[in-house]
Order: C-alpha cells, then structure tokens, then sequence
DNA sequence: TTAACATTGTGAAATAAATCACAACTAATT
DNA sequence: AATTAGTTGTGATTTATTTCACAATGTTAA
C-alpha cells in the first residue's frame, strides 16, 4: 500500500513554517521552485510531498499560500492539539522549554517533570515544574500522547518506560542512548553527539565525500 | 562507486560510544545482534556498517571489543582532533556548551561567540566567549573547520556565511532554518521544532502507520 | 482564437538503504 | 577426526526515497 514516506512528514511541517513567514510578508502564490530553494530540497521533491496530503496547485501560479497553508494543518495537526510533556529541566532541558514556550499553539508544553526535589514547583519559562511521582497522573489525566526526554542517558529508558506507560504514544528523545519500548510507540532521537561526529568527519573529508542532502 | 552511506556514519558514531560503554563494564567480545539490540537496529544492519570501516569478526566470538573501539577512532577521528566553534550563548548554546564539555577528547569546544556584549568575555562551562568581530580572526588562526549555530533563525545565514568564509567545512545547524552555502560545506540540521512536529504527527496516528525505524 | 510559455502532477527510472539468506568459518564436543 | 551449533561476511533482493521527464494545464499575449 502507499502510504506517506516518513521523511516527507518532517518537511510538510518545515513547508508550513516556511508558508506562515511568507504569508507574514503578503505574499500569496509560490511555485514549487521557490519553496524548494526555500527549504532547501529539489522542486519535484517538492511537489512530492505535497502530493502527500492531496492540496494541488495551479501551473499558472504555483500555491495558493494561504490555501496550502490550510491543507498542511489539516493534515498535520489533531483538530484537539497536543499538550506536550518534557522530563528532565537540566540546562538543555530549561533551554529547549523556552526555545518552545509560546511558540506552538497547538503543540505545547503543559507541565515538566524533575526527580531533584529542589527544581520542583518552580515556574520555568511559564512552565510549572512537577515532581516525577506526580507524572503517571498528569499524562493520563490529561490524556497527554507527546514526551520529551531531557534526563543523563542513564535514566532515559526508566522515564520512556513510564512515559509509555502513562499513554505517551511519540517521544522526543534528547539523551544520547537508544530506548527501548513496544514497537506502537515512535521515537524520535535528537543524539547531539552523533550528529557533532558526523558533521566532524564529513568536515574533515574531502569536497567530494560531502553529500548533498 | 561504492562509498559509505552516510547512515552508517551516525551509526558508527553511535556504536563508537555503546562500545566505550561495555568495554568500562569489562565485556572484551560482542556479536552483532547485541550491538543491534543496544543500538537499535537489525545484526544485518550492524554488520554491513561494520563492513564499510573493514573490521572484521570472527564466527566464534563476534567481535573483539577493544580492536573494535580502535578501529572505529581510525576511521571517525583525524589525528590531531578537531576543535569546534560555537556561536550564540542563549539558552540553547549554553545547554549544549555543558553538554560537551569535556565530554569527548577529540571533538571538544574552543571557544565561543555572540554579538551581544554583554555576554562576551565571560567564560561559560569552562569555555571562553568572544565578540563575533574577532571569530574570522580565531577560526581560521587555529584551523577550525567545525561549527555550531545556536543564533535565532534571523541570524543563522549571516552567521554561516561568515563560518564558511573563516574556513569552517561543517556545520551544526540549531537554529531553525535551513542555510544556503556552497555544496562543498556539510550542513546537519537539528530543528526541534520539525523534530516534535513529527513525534506529534505519529503519537496521534494508528499503530500501523508509526514505521519502526 | 490561437500560439507560446512556464509550471503542475505523476508514471517510470534511478539511487540509497535495509534486509534476506546462505556458504564459509571457528570453537566446542563427541 | 568428525560433528554440531551459532555466527560472520556478503551477493542478491527488497523496500524506501529521490529524481527524471513529459503530457496536461492555466495564463498571457498576439
């Protein structure tokens, strides 16, 4: 069956906030080419994706951007929205709570969790600050499907275990080892280590080596 | 012809460190489907990437963990190691200057930079920060050619332009746009924003469609 | 009207990556 | 020695993703 490439769906979100800054400028049509460069992809890829969720363009004006705009949410976004959950407020998670905090207004973060007494019932950057035990309550009664993992690498697979266990179904996993968990949830890895390695050796090879994404 | 994925690269990255791991906890051999399973992925998987650095085995014993380790670092790390640049000391780039500091020897944070003066002279998680004005000057006098940005989205190109024009190869990208410069640079994004997006998509679908990794 | 133009949507082809599947191998056991 | 058990290394295959390439389309201008 043809279902949607999974790399599409990351890009469907950066086209979407790529559209919401041009339409902040007023603009009102963009071809394939245009969001492409923007993006930084190729136009057929592109038009791809836009496939995906079925919003056609015009080969007079390209895209409607208010329109496609529209179709990308629809896709996207639950009609709901998603309260989201972050474990761990050390110095990259209090960094990643503002780079989040108001930004989103159907994806937020609603409440943090720490195991150190000490961080807890503070308000961080308009985020109020839970003691771990309190966590398995919050993400039920909330019905909260979205974690983020914050925590040193030896408490990730504790904290993804009771994530998963509270009813979280998609983690954003910032600590640098792999979890382990039932196959129906989905996980997200952002290993910084890894990444600084690759770009590491791929800034020492030569020109040619260097792949173009 | 047939180079190495660049998938394996990461993965080799992320073997590199769950070796390090077992070879603190004594373990001196391993087969492939124990470093699948701590790395997540498929022993056939783990074997082909082995193959691209030409390690090999043995059908007995799997493989030797510290010849392994060894071969790795021959294939990953340049000699002299490689310094890294960051620039912008918001939240952000002070949460990921902590993450490494003096995390790992051969990739390791030299120093730091940031157009607000305010900030500039400080010295933050054992690293030193200086006025943008004088990264050209730095990067290029000590042959730096690995780059972090953490600067809000407006300043990103500029920023990378001037990283890239300093003699700068690679580059890890936080903030949450996408840099246009020469094919010649390796550019790695980590836009949380598209991360969570993501993660948000799938915790909201059916089990069938969350793909396994 | 009609022709020219640049773009869309998409089948088909190409490329990249993962997985299958099995001969070859090593050590332990008989 | 010969047999067994379990793993490696890898050609072949499959799956995923990207790119090519072109007919169909909407608009502009003659």
């Amino acid at each position: 069956m043809n279902s949607i490439p999974e790399k599409t769906i990351g890009r469907l979100s950066l086209y979407r906030r790529l559209l919401n800054r041009l339409r902040a400028e007023d603009k009102t049509h963009l071809y394939s080419y245009e969001l492409a460069t923007l993006a930084g992809g190729t136009p057929a890829r592109v038009r791809r994706d836009l496939m995906a969720i079925g919003y056609n363009g015009n080969p007079a004006h390209g895209y409607e951007v208010e329109g496609l705009i529209e179709s990308l949410g629809h896709f996207l976004d639950t009609p709901q929205g998603q309260p989201v959950v972050l474990v761990g407020i050390g110095n990259l998670g209090r960094a990643i709570l503002s780079f989040f905090t108001g930004r989103r207004p159907r994806l937020y973060i609603v409440a943090a969790f720490d195991s150190d007494p000490a961080k807890v019932n503070r308000v961080i950057h308009g985020c109020r600050c839970y003691p771990m035990q309190e966590l398995p309550e919050t993400v039920r009664g909330k019905g909260i499907t979205v974690g983020i993992i914050c925590v040193p690498a030896g408490e990730a697979q504790p904290v993804a275990e009771q994530l998963a266990a509270a009813g979280v179904r998609g983690i954003l996993n910032f600590a640098p080892v792999r979890l382990h968990l039932p196959g129906n949830i989905y996980v997200e890895d952002m290993d910084m280590t890894m990444a600084l390695e690759k770009v590491a050796y791929f800034a020492a090879r030569k020109p040619n080596n260097v792949p173009g994404k």
